[in-house]
DNA sequence: ATAATTTTTTAGATAAGACTAAAATTATTT
DNA sequence: AAATAATTTTAGTCTTATCTAAAAAATTAT
């Protein structure tokens, strides 16, 4: 069994590694827990100890085959939770995070399987992110950044990369939610902001918003 | 914002105020959360200098009306969460105390209100103790125990005073569960062991159970 | 290649919550 | 009412997970 604390450094690498690929740097974990470094060796150590990572002095963390498990069903229950709270409890996108931050820590072997069938297995959370089975596959979805799609060129956001509260408002008031049709009608490549067709209606988005957004075309 | 462990005892002492009225003691309260009596005096310090309850030493304590608010909410929380762990996960009664035990300390503003919406807001839960409303209020259910039904009568099983998953299997086996009408055959008067009508079947059931099963006739 | 900088680790401290053992208080017997 | 027993509190220790400050190692710049 894993304390919270332990819990949350296995998420936080896993979520490392898929961004950046193996060999996490103590800092990097710190800044993404808001920790302080000393704190993180202390904690690697004891996860290296209990044969979740491979850890050399000075050279960063890997996640082992047990810990990617580990840190994969915090990851699926930390998004079966979100679906729950969006399709059930009425929350909008930007409200299920820290709810869900908290319910992915709760032991029980049948809680999150019955909640899984409950839900009808669902395959993507609130955000596009894909849900990890009970043996911890998950389908990779097909899916690039809003900023690389060409002018004139048709996509469907299949994601959101930032979860921000702050960022899902922004896109819920310009009507922007998962499988909603975007179009480029014009890129400028001065600061890179687009102009976008969204239900028969142009917005204007900056790059940053659009380097943020995940679309299928 | 209340620690695990604070809301641990606070919902201790609210019990056992309930079951043997205000001034609990400081070996009451060990012997509840399975801790030594010097922990005990440590937290309720603690939560007397929070306003959570009246303690002088050697006195034990009492529960202040903040206290008793604080802890009415957990009990609220905990019952609901069984509640949706049997009708909506298929979880037996005597599967819900533990993760109950977990999900009570969810801290959510928006989140228990959604719920009890969701559950159609229930009146009590699966062992048969009322659910607090939102403002802690709850309607005290009219019930005495099987033991005290004389011979000849009929009652209708409304709860159960333990909830431990041995008895509950031991109830389930028997066919005994909220609901469930009972007739009273005949009682022993030697060692109070009573032989029951449930379903058109007779068994005989022990003093023990008889004392642990709340019926209203 | 050496100096300066950054990153990482170690050493020692702190807070929460639990524990043991001993002292203080209250309750019960005789 | 004194003696004994039980309960409660205090004092000091331990563990987990944090922190700060300083030392060690690695990286980058000159």
């Amino acid at each position: 069994m894993f304390s919270l604390s332990e819990e949350n450094y296995l998420k936080s690498i896993y979520h490392l590694e898929a961004d950046h690929g193996k060999g996490i740097s103590t800092n990097a974990i710190a800044k993404k827990l808001d920790t302080k470094a000393s704190s993180v060796t202390d904690m690697i150590k004891k996860l290296a100890q209990k044969g979740m990572l491979v850890y050399k002095r000075y050279q960063g963390v890997s996640l082992t085959k047990l810990g990617r498990k580990e840190a994969t069903n915090i990851v699926r229950k930390h998004r079966l939770w979100e679906v729950f709270l969006v399709d059930k409890l009425n929350f909008s996108w930007d409200e299920v995070h820290d709810v869900a931050e908290q319910l992915e820590h709760i032991k029980s072997p049948k809680l999150i399987d019955e909640l899984d069938a409950f839900l009808d297995f669902p395959k993507m959370d609130p955000h596009g992110d894909p849900i990890p089975d009970k043996e911890g596959n998950f389908q990779k979805i097909e899916k690039k950044l809003l900023s690389t799609l060409e002018e004139g060129k048709i996509g469907i956001c299949v994601g959101v990369d930032d979860s921000s509260s702050d960022f899902l408002k922004y896109l819920d008031k310009n009507n922007i939610s998962l499988g909603q049709k975007i179009k480029v009608v014009s890129k400028e490549s001065f600061d890179g902001s687009l102009t976008i067709l969204i239900n028969a209606k142009e917005i204007t988005i900056s790059k940053k918003i659009s380097n943020n957004i995940y679309i299928q075309s």
